[in-house]
Parts: C-alpha cells; structure tokens; sequence
DNA sequence: GTGGTATTCAAGTGAATACTTGAATACGAC
DNA sequence: GTCGTATTCAAGTATTCACTTGAATACCAC
C-alpha cells in the first residue's frame, strides 16, 4: 500500500502551517501583520501581551514560515511571508463566519451592533471613485496608511477624526475603510461622523483585501512635518 | 481604547478554526473529505488509525464546523461543511509548498521522485479535451469516482490498472488525475502505464480543485454488477 | 570601552493534547 | 425481546503549549 510514515510527515507539516495559526494571539499578530511590516515591541502592544510572550509568538510564525523578518539598527521588523499567508488568514476567517456557530455573537460582542451601519462592497466603491461621488477615508493608523493605501484615500486616524472633521470635503458621501471586517475602526468613524450629520458609510472589507484583489493601491505618501525618513 | 477580552474571545474563535486543522491526521481526513463524503470505519483506514481515536477527530472538526454528519442505519457519514473548507485546505498546502523549508523533501520521500513524470495544468487538460486528443483516467477508489468526476473520465483505480490494461482505448494520450497534488494514486498509474509502453501524464492538481475551480463535473455513472444502490 | 534599549533565551507552572484501552450507546436484523 | 456491528464516551498517560519571570544578547550612542 502507501508509505505511512512518509505520508504521516508530509501532513505533519501542512498541519503545522495551520497549528501556528491555530492561537488567537497569533491570529491577531497575522492579522496586523496584514496591513505591513511591524517592530516587535509596538505589535506586543497591539496585541496585549509581553514583549517577551509576543516574542515567542512571532518566533514560532517564522518557524512555520509565515513571517520574515528585518533588521533596522536595534529594531527587528516582523512582515507576512507572502500573498499566500494573506489567502489563508482570509480563508480562516471565511470557514469561520460560516461555519462556526458563535461568530455572531462574538463579533457583535466585540464591535456592537451593525445593523444601523450601512457598508459598501469593493465593487461598488470602485464604481462610485470612478463617478466620482464619494470621499475615501483611510482610519487606520497613520503608518498603515503610508505602507499602502486606495488611491486618493484621506488619512485620518480614528483617534483623531473629532478634532479634524472640518478638514473634510462636505457633499460627498464618506466612505471609511479600515483593516478589515472585523476591524473596529471604520465602524467607529461611521458613527462618529453621523453624530455630526455627515453622510458616512463604511467598506465592507479592508485594505488588505482591496489589495489583495489586484485593485490599485498607493504607497507613501502624507508625511507628518518634522517627522524622519 | 479597544475592548480587549472581547476582541480576544473573537479572535480565539478564528484560530479554534485553525486550530483543528493542526493536527495532520485531521489534515488527512480532510484531505479524505475532500473526495466525498465517507463513515467512520473508512476514515479511520485511510489514515492509519483507530476508530476510536478517529472518532475523537471526527468530533473535534464537527465541533469547529468543519464538517457535518449523516445517518444512514447504523453508519454516520461524515462530510465537508462546505467550499469553504475545500479553499482554506488548499491554502493552507500552498502557504506550506511556499514557505515551508522541508516540505520538497517530505513531498519526494512519499511521493518518489517525478522529475521524469509530465503533468498538466486543468487549463492544458480542458483545451485537450475540447481538442479531443486525450483519454481523461480517474484513478480514485470507485467511490470517489461515483461521488463526481471530470465529465467522460473513465474510472480506474490504480489498484486495478495493471489488469485493466486493454481496456483502455490505444493511441491517445492518456492523463491520470487523483486526490491532488499530493496524491500517489496518479503518479502510480503513470509509472505502470509508462511501463508498458502507452503515452501517459498526470493532471497536476486533483478532482477537489477541478470541482473548486467551477469546470464542469459528473456524479453517479458506472456501478459495479451487483452492487447495491 | 560604558550605558541604554530592543529582542531573544531559559526555566518553571498549570492547562490542553493525542493516543490507548475498555466500556457504553444506538441502530438493524431476527 | 437478543445478537451483532458502528460509533461514541470515559479514564489514564506522556507530551506539548501559553504565559510568566528574570537573565542574556545585540545593536546604537557616546
């Protein structure tokens, strides 16, 4: 028959590409990682854990080969390996939504009730850039934005969208976009905008699915005054 | 800031996802499931273990979603959710044939070598079938023949080939597809008909991303004399 | 060289995991 | 009802895992 030991290895090692992923604290860390290349220490921070725990983390992504990394001076900048590693996050998150009973709940638990905001697919918001109709606005963190963005995308961090409102076209209808589906950023930027009567939507999915789409993208861009290159 | 319990809970249930696929005996079932649906006793032969520990698998993808059952009498049959399970199985191989540094080595030492071995892509396959100049061979276990295949393919499972020689039509091309990538059953049938003479290459992937890709797939046909319906 | 910071390593603890064995349950045949 | 088979459950063991704490390493600035 077949060469059970041998076959046993090779499965051993496609599952050990999903092992790796099979944490919630390294999900969140691919997740991040998902939106460009991150300093150990501020991707601790993100995902609420040690340095020294994250570290350990991070070490068995890059085992698994999930990860890369990169040395700048005294900082080690983590990135996902590849376009494939996005797919299979995606492809987890998909088998998730449909398939696991609790999603809902836990989603809703985490990001509030969605049923008041309306969002935009990929393809609508294209159509709608080329009519011209609508104002992009990327609310994620300044140095996600710069690593790469929707083109003619306006950065606002959600942080500091209250204090910069005015500096908005008015007219057009907003369309927030953040990390992701489940990614409390654009929601937040929808409701804070319609508080203050400004037609706000957001886009269903995130940057890196917008990307990974093969739809154009932008890189670079606004720099902070003063800030180093 | 961001509600971190929750977001934590949301994130755990994305990795239990992942999670149950990080066992590679649950990947083989998978793999299994992927042809069709199956009981338990048969399961627990094609990966090599118990049926009381392959049972315990069974119940650790049901409760991640990853599969359903069936009753029928005494036997309960297990499948697939859905499609979804399908893609996030092919993505985890190809992040694992990309990144996965042993890999090569481990897919050569159940495989065998095939650098001598032709394959074809399924674009090659349906413009030569179109063309009419090939004979399509499924070389799965007649089950899984019967549960779909490539439209006008002719079952033959590798166990048989080397008696069933004649049968097959002379002077055309003869291409043997499988479970996928990773499955010996086409490399098999290669070697023995290459053996005796007859032009033969293997389909490059399997059925499960024939089905996936959207071509066109037959069920039902041909069954055994006797055999019950 | 010294001092400071970013990251990794090592050791320890409590919980979870894979597999085994043997018993319990659920259905069909009679 | 009894018997036989398919499947699941329960208990036990050796291993692996996530996180913590504190020390070690690697680079930069001086």
């Amino acid at each position: 028959m077949s060469d059970r030991p041998a076959k046993d290895k090779l499965f051993d090692a496609f599952a050990s590409v999903a092992k790796v992923l099979g944490s919630g604290r390294r999900a969140e860390i691919v997740d991040v990682l998902a939106q460009g290349e991150r300093p150990v220490d501020e991707i601790a921070e993100e995902i609420g854990q040690s340095i020294a725990n994250t570290s350990q983390h991070l070490q068995q992504l890059l085992r698994a080969g999930l990860v890369r990394t990169r040395r700048e001076g005294t900082r080690i900048h983590y990135r996902l390996s590849g376009t494939a590693v996005t797919r299979l996050w995606a492809a987890v998150r998909e088998v998730a939504s449909e398939h696991v009973a609790e999603l809902d709940e836990l989603a809703e638990a985490y990001l509030g009730d969605r049923a008041a905001l309306d969002s935009l697919t990929r393809t609508e918001l294209t159509n709608r850039m080329a009519a011209g109709d609508v104002v992009v606005l990327d609310v994620r963190p300044e140095r996600e934005f710069r690593s790469g963005h929707i083109p003619g995308a306006v950065s606002v961090p959600v942080g500091e969208l209250a204090g910069r409102m005015k500096d908005l076209p008015h007219g057009r209808i907003i369309v927030a976009y953040c990390r992701g589906q489940y990614c409390v950023f654009a929601d937040e930027a929808v409701r804070t905008l319609r508080e203050q009567g400004m037609p706000a939507v957001r886009l269903e999915e995130g940057y890196p699915e917008w990307a990974e789409a093969g739809l154009p993208v932008e890189a670079g861009a606004p720099r902070k005054s003063g800030a180093p290159g």
